[in-house]
DNA sequence: CTACGAGTTAAAGTACGCTTTAAGTCAAGC
DNA sequence: GCTTGACTTAAAGCGTACTTTAACTCGTAG
């Protein structure tokens, strides 16, 4: 079975070398084992690291993902650590959309301000708001 | 007209006195009067606060925010400033909230996963990211 | 033999929006 | 005259996800 550097790995996954070594340094990543001091990589690697994208994507933080791949790794519950960890990083998601809606919709309504000074542009905002709070 | 101290600001508009020194600093707040080397705040500050968050709350950086404030004080473009700022943000924004979706459908999906092993979980959830992407 | 390229480490740097800390100033109350 | 409390400053710290740097170790090609 093929084996891999660290500098092959980072190409094929699109990631720098530099951010394999901290994954593995976080726990994200196994410690491979080594030749001549440098690390070895096999195949499983790179599904490894498809899943820890996949979790950073989703907006799990370095730690709630090493919670969730040593979730697996144990006989802890297996799929259920990632629904847990789901559950409350939807809420989340749910929260960051609602606020990014709501600087859409400021950005939308402020764009009609025509005022000369800021003060007026400080009135007109306002009251963009305050549509804005009642439309959502 | 009554003065207020920074802290007293602070009270009002619900954000800590080393903030507001902060954006002085950072030049989104005028370098008010001293009365014996301590700040003196009258009643206008309130209503630039009240700009400073909108525009933090909107998305906008420090440095943006910046750009917006001082483009109203010069006889530069008045709200026209703000509008090519928005313009940008507002794509921003868009880019955000489809970052948010992606999540959602992703968290979502990955909810119905019962894989007992890691390995199977990469399966499934790369199937889910294609749905994913398959709908978006 | 030596130079090159790729890898190694620990530690420091980055960006952002603040907060915290340390050390000092000042007016008012007792 | 001394304490108290609010203020002052510059500088360092925080959290996140990495990157960059400095100094070193390898195997290989010429």
């Amino acid at each position: 079975m093929r084996e891999f550097s660290i500098g092959e790995v980072a190409r094929e996954a699109g990631l720098a070398a530099s951010a394999l070594r901290y994954y593995e340094k976080a726990g994200l990543l196994p410690a491979p084992p080594r030749k001549s001091r440098q690390r070895r990589y096999s195949e499983a690697i790179f599904g490894r690291i498809y899943l820890i994208r996949l979790a950073l994507e989703a907006g799990f933080t370095i730690g709630e993902t090493r919670l969730f791949l040593s979730g697996f790794s144990e006989q802890t519950p297996p799929a259920a650590r990632w629904r847990a960890l789901a559950a409350r990083k939807l809420e989340e998601v749910n929260a960051l959309m609602d606020r990014a809606q709501r600087m859409k919709l400021l950005l939308e309504t402020s764009f009609q301000c025509r005022c000369p000074r800021l003060e007026d542009c400080e009135q007109f905002l306002r009251s963009a708001k305050r549509r804005q709070a009642a439309s959502c």
